[in-house]
DNA sequence: CTGAAAGCGCTTACAG
DNA sequence: CTGAAAGCGCTTACAG
């Protein structure tokens, strides 16, 4: 392997001058620069990353941890893992992957033998033990998610809120009075992600602040559930015109196929909005209206809020990435009665 | 942040026997081992990553290449890399983890840069341009999964042949004679991992072996697709009595609600063995027998085989876990015509 | 059983 | 615009 040695006698001039002509750290006469250039190709040269780790002042590594929950929505967990590698390859950073067993030990193992420059902390809960200690290490940290108390942190996350409050008033727009949500299994309220009930209670704030009736429910995953959760839902007389859902795909999906049994048309009979989903609403027979959450969008916020705070840990603040609404056909006016 | 001088001052010592009483790689008197393990303790002292890439012929940490297709099956895919992690950790290593469009170009990088000192591929494609570069490359690697040419490489995986006649074997003995396998959506057949086809091969020809009849088909995953799928294969007189699932969970379990449907009883008039999954089959009712895929199992084999070869690349060879039968209730005897 | 020292391959003041 | 040199914090022959 080629070292910065063997660049700078191919090139002619010290290694202090390759460095610089690679780094750009310091003005090089455009032909010395070429040299260089060209000798670093020809030899294949790739810096020794120990020794920039050593000699510098940054590894170009962040830390990923992403613990996986026994109820964590794997899709959704893989496209934010994706997109955080691929935000951070954007600043020439790779990314070290920590698992749930080492989320804390890992993270001061690789924080003090100085291997990453910061750290990613995905799908933090409501109290996380990661937050105190990536404190304590004082290592630079970006949380995607916003745990209970985020004093102190820097947080990324969609705004749910406002994306919520966009699907009612869209609805309510249309002419939309009785509307429902129907949300995670129980459990994810529980103990869990916050957004979940972020959603849960704009949905009443909001709905509860336009002086309308708004109906909540659960549901587990399996089939069965879904259909007695929904049935629950549009039950009585005053059967609600709107559904919003912030559940996962499969649900989402079970749902359609009971309002087609049930012979509810969308949206003549019922208007549609599906929120914070990270997959494709198109794909649903009909399309559903979707106020997506977009991995990318967050992940590229956090790593850039990281990467410009470094060597230091980044200011505290929470960032809102604004919502956005993807009309589908799945919402039309309230039917008339 | 402690440095070894740090800790050979506190312990009395000099660095050279602080670095070996912590690495263990010469003896080292009982007293002074106790005295240099107290005094790092007492510091926090962590070795410099960086210091010890560079100085050391290790940097305990492999990549680990892990492209996200548009067909893959999230659920599975975050299991095997959990898996690769956790059995990394186990002997010292890190992750980094390589997403898609850096499969080749990051590959390249962090092993010439030094940065790993092997490399884990995961998921590995019928034909994989990752194959060929790691071979030019010299890294030391294995691979998780078969390419169809495994020559010159390191290979694990769960013996899917094995598996299948294993399933094929055990309806057999049970009287059964009319079988049916139920297979991924077609596009995995034509370009994507081997394993899909390796169990359909079988199944076709070990059933043909056995001079039994074998009917097969595969299904996209969306519900009307499933039922459709299962219906053909189920029609006409010689109605199989022995249902063989290699697909994944959501299909499964809308077989189970279309059998039903359709009043078919789980085991009495309709055996089931699910092959090569990931998931609790007994959460589904009725709980399934399978032949499971374990990603630890795999994942543990991969990185034993390649901390063992270090620093050079392992040996080539096909290792393939043995399968393993748990049975859950779901296969029962031939019922009478 | 232990120590003094070379050296890994860079980055970055310090000098000119 | 460029170079000589110190130094990052370890590991590991070399010596005793």
């Amino acid at each position: 392997m080629a070292t910065i040695h063997d660049v700078a006698r191919a090139a002619g001039v010290s290694i202090s001058t390759v460095s610089y002509a690679l780094s750009g750290k310091r003005s090089i006469a455009d032909s010395t620069r070429r040299r260089v250039a060209d000798a670093a190709v020809s030899l294949g040269y790739q810096p020794h990353a120990g020794a920039r780790m050593l000699a510098g002042t940054r590894t170009q590594i962040f830390a990923l941890t992403a613990p996986l929950r026994h109820d964590t929505y794997a899709p959704a967990h893989m496209a934010f893992v994706l997109a955080v590698a691929t935000a951070a390859r954007r600043h020439d950073y790779d990314i070290l992957l920590l698992t749930e067993d080492e989320a804390t030990k890992g993270l001061s193992r690789v924080a003090s033998s100085r291997l990453v420059d910061g750290v990613i902390v995905l799908d933090v809960s409501v109290r996380d033990e990661r937050i105190a200690l990536v404190q304590n290490l004082g290592v630079p940290t970006v949380v995607i998610g916003i745990p209970d108390d985020p004093a102190g942190l820097a947080c990324v996350d969609l705004d749910f809120e406002a994306a919520t409050r966009l699907a009612i008033d869209g609805l309510a727009d249309r002419g939309h009075r009785r509307m429902a949500l129907l949300g995670h299994p129980d459990e994810i309220y529980e103990r869990g992600s916050n957004f979940p009930i972020r959603v849960r209670d704009t949905f009443l704030s909001h709905t509860a602040d336009l002086g309308l009736p708004g109906r909540f429910s659960t549901s587990e995953t399996d089939s069965g559930a879904v259909r007695a959760a929904l049935d629950a839902l549009l039950a009585g007389d005053e059967r609600p015109t709107a559904l919003i859902m912030h559940c996962q795909e499969s649900v989402q999906a079970t749902v359609l196929d009971h309002l087609r049994d049930r012979k509810i048309s969308v949206p003549e009979d019922m208007s549609i909005i599906s929120v914070g989903s990270t997959f494709d609403t198109t794909k649903f027979s009909p399309a559903l209206d979707v106020i997506p959450l977009i991995p990318a969008a967050t992940c590229d916020a956090a790593v850039d809020i990281l990467v410009a705070s470094l060597p230091d840990p980044p200011d505290p603040r929470v960032q809102y990435v604004a919502p956005e609404y993807r009309a589908n056909g799945s919402v039309a006016p309230v039917p008339a009665p």
